[in-house]
Parts: structure tokens; C-alpha cells; sequence
DNA sequence: CCTGATCTTTGCGCCAGCGCAAACACCGAA
DNA sequence: TTCGGTGTTTGCGCTGGCGCAAAGATCAGG
């Protein structure tokens, strides 16, 4: 693997959400610290319980985040997509990656061993600010995802799931896709439900022409229908 | 209410996760910015959707932070005690306090200004360090608490929920005591659970041994047998 | 000490969603 | 194209935990 040029990457970082609002110059600082790699379908970058010493950025891709209990209950915390940040909070708390993160597609990541991002922080405050944003945007969201699961029915939770993954910035267009493979397995592990639950309910919402699967790619034809199921909450 | 001395206030300061670590010019710094209030039970700090203007630590006494869902039903996100943070991380997302704070048993609160946390960050950049360790921490636990209940059973939950309050720093030593009021509401409302599940099952281990409540405090005599209804992980 | 309000316990019926199982569809590799 | 593996659909029975209801216990306030 050839390394690419450092100015190369400094642009791709530039609209990497934890190095936004950075001044060119110390972007390429930030490039030339950072080690990338290619990493193909069904890799493992860390696994849960490891020991957290790197902190990763997603150039190109998709990687799934998904955390295991005793029982053996699997649960999806996330996808991360190109230009976001993973694998980092962990660095700020015990050490210990409380997920395993799997390459999805084909992707390229960047990452910075914990010592640089420190040193990288200390030089730029402006990463510490930006981390904050992501963490706290991170925090609602989950907290968001505790209350469904905890108090909704399964269908509300399977429409907002879908949701959630179509218009990660809360858009709300007309019909979306959601351009990465998904299984029905995935979605039930994204909102605490059995693959059979979801695969009747999304039968049920193809037949009402709400939504569409075609080459493990899901479309949302009815986005508003979606979002009535879900209960969609008027105040914002 | 009298103003207590800044210099008392910056030693409480010293004291909570939000300042650990500044230097004591610092703090008084801090200190003198800050507004005081004591606050009685019932009260309400702040209503969710509402505006985030400001930025709230817990000198003494303890908050219930509650998220409430279209359907009327009610999560617990947690019990602020004292030194802790809350009600910061919707000044660095949207500006909306995502859950509602009402004061459980009388409280003295501190709280700055958007824009004066802003400045005394940029003046101590180490509060921002702090606060992605205080938010990285949060995000953590509650996504360990979506996987539970998205993939454990209600008993394991409770157990879950009462080590928690119990322990809040993972000490683990023989039997505590929650020192605050806690209903069988509560305790649903943090799990995801119906109070009447929540009562049969406390009653039980109350018959068990295993806990005990008087006036509406709750003892755990076996921390082991709790843990050991969790499911606890060896892996750590 | 009394009173109203809140919290708790417990019984009983029910149902949303799970668990198992079996048939089928689809996809990638050779 | 065939073949094996993985993903999907659907039926059927079951049950964990909810929902309702009613009685009892406990608490705060006067």
C-alpha cells in the first residue's frame, strides 16, 4: 500500500467532523501524524474489551460498531460513515474499547495513537471543542435510542431506526436510501427486537409500498408514513 | 439568600468533575462567576426542549434528570449527586436540554452562562478535557444500558440499575446503601420496566435477603447475589 | 394524632413479541 | 451453471411481563 500524499489527506480531513474548523496548516500537522490503512470487508479493527490505544477516523466506507453482552445478545451502536470519528472515547475514560468495530464495505482509515491526539488537542484546542460536540451529539442520540426501546413498541422503534439511518443530519426529503447493506439481522440488533419481528413488519410496510429492499439496499419510499408510525414528536 | 464567599464556593469546586484539576487562582476564577441557588424538593431546574442558556453543577443534594417520550412514558437518564455536571452538553449540540432536571431532595446549585463556560474554557483549556472524560463516561454507561435492555430481562436489569446507584464509582465492597429516596417508579423508569414487575421482583429478594428498604431508602445486603442475578462480566 | 395523598403489594387475564422450525430466495465463488 | 452458505419469510405455540384493579401500607402536612 502506497502512502498517500500528506496534502491529499489534509483536504479529506478537513471535512472529517473532529478536525472541522482547523486551519490548513495545522491539518497537514494533523495528516502527517496519522497511519492509513485499507481494510477490506469483514476486517476487525478492535474488539471489545481490547485495549484502546489508537484514535480512528473513517476516510472511505462503512463500519459497523456493535457491542456484545454475556447472554450473547448482540447490540448495533452505530455505523460510522466517511468523516466521522470512532474508537475515541475510549481513550478518555478506562482504556478499553467497549465495542467492536468490523469494516462493513471496503474502507480506508485513518488513525493517531492516544499520545499524538493528546499532543495534537494541547496544540489545537479546537479538536477538544469539536470532540465535545461529537460525544455530547453522541450522547443525546443514545439516550434518544434508551427511551424508545425502553417505553416504545417494536414497530415505532423499526421506523425510527430506519429513519435514523437515512437522514443521519435529520433532513427530511423526499424518499431516502440508505446506501449500505443491511440485513434484517442488523436492524433487529439496532433496536432490541428478534429478526423475525423486524422481517414481518417490513414485509408488512413493502406490501403498504412504504418502503423497498433491492439487493440488500433498503429505499424509503414514504418517508412521512414512516414518521407517523414513529410517532414523530412536533416539538422540533 | 446570602451569596457565600468565592473562596468557599472554589473550594467546593475543587471537588467536582467538571474543575478537577485547575489550579486554585483558577477556580476562584471560576467560583466568582457562577450563580448560587438553593433549591427546595419539587423544584424545577429546567423543562425538556427547553433553551440551554446555561451550565449546572450539583454543590449539594440530588437531581433526577428524566426524558419523557410522545407516549407519555418516562426514562430516567440519572440521579445527579453532588460534584457532578448536568444539564451541559445541549450547549454543545443544539441548544436544547434534552430531559427535564427536578430537584429531589434540597439542593444548592451552581450554574455560568453559556458564554462565560465558553470563555473559561478558552482561558482553561483543561475544563474541555475534562468534559469530554465526564461526557465520554456518560455515553459509555448508557450505551450499556441500551444493550441491556435491549437484550437482557427485566430481573437482570434491576439488579443492573441498583448496582449502579448503589456504586457509583464501581467500589463493590460489601453491602451499601442508596442515601436518597427511591420509588418503585423510579426504579421501572430507569430499566424499562412497569413498577408492578419491578415491586415483585424487589419484593422477592427482599424475602431473599438479598435487600432491604426502609423509608424509602434502599440497603443491599448482597452485593454478590445481585451481581450474580446481572450476569456479571468477568471481563474486567 | 388525624387525614389525604402517594406508594406498594398482589391477583388475574392477556397479548406483543419471542423462540423454534421449516421452506424458500438470493448471492458469491468456482 | 451449479452449489453452498447466508439471509428471508412465515406458521405456530408459548411466555415474560404488561395492564388493570383493588386493597393495604407509608408518608407529609396540618
Amino acid at each position: 500500500m502506497t502512502t498517500p500524499a500528506p496534502a491529499l489527506i489534509a483536504r479529506q480531513l478537513a471535512d472529517t467532523e473532529l478536525f472541522a474548523g482547523l486551519r490548513p496548516e495545522a491539518l497537514v500537522e494533523v495528516a502527517a501524524g496519522g497511519r492509513v490503512q485499507q481494510l477490506g470487508k469483514g476486517a476487525v479493527l478492535f474488539t471489545q474489551g481490547g485495549p484502546a490505544d489508537r484514535c480512528h477516523a473513517l476516510l472511505e466506507g462503512r463500519i459497523r460498531i456493535a457491542q456484545s453482552g454475556t447472554g450473547g445478545g448482540q447490540l448495533i451502536v452505530r455505523f460510522v460513515g466517511p468523516g466521522q470519528t470512532f474508537g475515541t472515547v475510549a481513550l478518555f475514560t478506562n482504556r478499553r474499547y467497549p465495542a467492536e468495530a468490523v469494516v462493513l464495505t471496503d474502507s480506508v482509515v485513518i488513525s493517531w495513537p492516544h499520545q499524538d491526539i493528546l499532543e495534537l488537542i494541547r496544540r489545537h484546542p479546537q479538536i477538544a471543542l469539536n470532540l465535545v460536540g461529537i460525544v455530547g451529539a453522541r450522547l443525546r442520540e443514545v439516550q434518544e435510542r434508551l427511551r424508545e426501546v425502553a417505553t416504545e413498541r417494536v414497530d415505532r422503534r423499526i421506523a425510527n431506526a430506519l429513519l435514523r439511518l437515512a437522514d443521519p443530519g435529520r433532513a427530511g426529503g423526499e424518499g431516502a436510501v440508505i446506501e449500505f447493506p443491511l440485513t434484517r439481522r442488523d436492524v433487529a440488533e439496532m433496536c432490541g427486537a428478534t429478526l423475525h419481528t423486524v422481517s414481518r413488519v417490513l414485509t408488512a410496510w413493502e406490501k403498504a409500498g412504504y418502503i423497498a429492499t433491492h439487493r440488500r439496499r433498503l429505499t424509503i419510499h414514504r418517508p412521512e408514513a414512516l414518521r407517523r408510525l414513529a410517532g414523530e414528536n412536533l416539538e422540533h
